[in-house]
DNA sequence: ATCACTGCAAATTATTTGCATCTCG
DNA sequence: CGAGATGCAAATAATTTGCAGTGAT
């Protein structure tokens, strides 16, 4: 059981609802909507309710377990991927994908590292980009 | 009046409130929220309605005239600031302040020249940085 | 004159809260 | 056992909509 292990190490009473929710999370390789996490964890427990499910991962959020994400529209997403990683939006579809590229991390921390932002402290950087599919049947990728 | 000349530039009647809000807008120099919007705008004209705002507001977003960003918080908030750049803020205040550096986006930009996006087309790129503030009463800055 | 824009009030949607009950540790 | 979590229903907040009247081109 790696949601539990997960749980108790972020201090947070690992309740049957939390277990579930934290796994459906794992295995999402997208970025779900409240909704989206409200409709997965319906089907195994058919008795959870909507403010727990908003209760559930605000405390992830906050516990550091999972990121809050928001899509220009404005919509509330749950990023269960929590290694330094960008964003390509969709904003015809609203697809989001995660986007990592080492070589980019490597040239945003060192610059930062030269150019300080004073009086801050900074705890995340985050690259969001914009934009529509060429082929909208087909999915975006990164090369 | 280059509140007017931009609207119709955009296809946009050029009302009264429309040039209110633009030029109200374009006096701004931080990132406001729909609801500062509406408290300046009535100083200027008493009997403009919220959903005027709201609808103002999205027009000219739709329109490109200003963007539409969200801070962490789900918080929409207006940047009347179109040229390309970042964002630093602070999840404590809220605060919000505009991060711009040429060799920064030199950086950036060049990099995804080489490292394609597939089936995408890149419309804007920005950079979030999220942190804390040192010292509470003063602002951040950029060295 | 036409068609888009405004303002109002009502509707919708998203999220939060209070509280009694239950459960993990 | 006790602190903290859950589920429900009700409350609040944020945004949108329908529509009749108004105003810009």
């Amino acid at each position: 059981m790696e949601a539990k292990k997960l749980l108790l190490q972020a201090n947070l009473k690992a309740t049957h609802q939390r277990q579930v929710i934290l796994n459906l999370l794992l295995a999402c390789k997208n970025h779900p909507t409240v909704e989206n996490m409200y409709a997965l964890s319906k089907k195994e427990i058919p008795s959870i309710s909507l403010a727990t499910v908003y209760k559930t991962l605000d405390s992830f959020s906050q516990a550091g377990i999972i990121n809050k994400t928001l899509t220009t529209e404005g919509i509330v997403r749950f990023d269960p991927n929590l290694s330094s990683h960008g964003h390509i939006y969709c904003t015809n579809s609203n697809e989001i994908i995660d986007y990592f590229d080492n070589e980019l991390n490597e040239l945003v921390s060192n610059f930062f590292k030269k150019k300080k932002v004073k009086n801050f402290h900074i705890k995340k950087i985050s690259l969001n980009i914009m934009g529509t599919k060429i082929d909208p049947d087909k999915s975006m990728s990164i090369k």
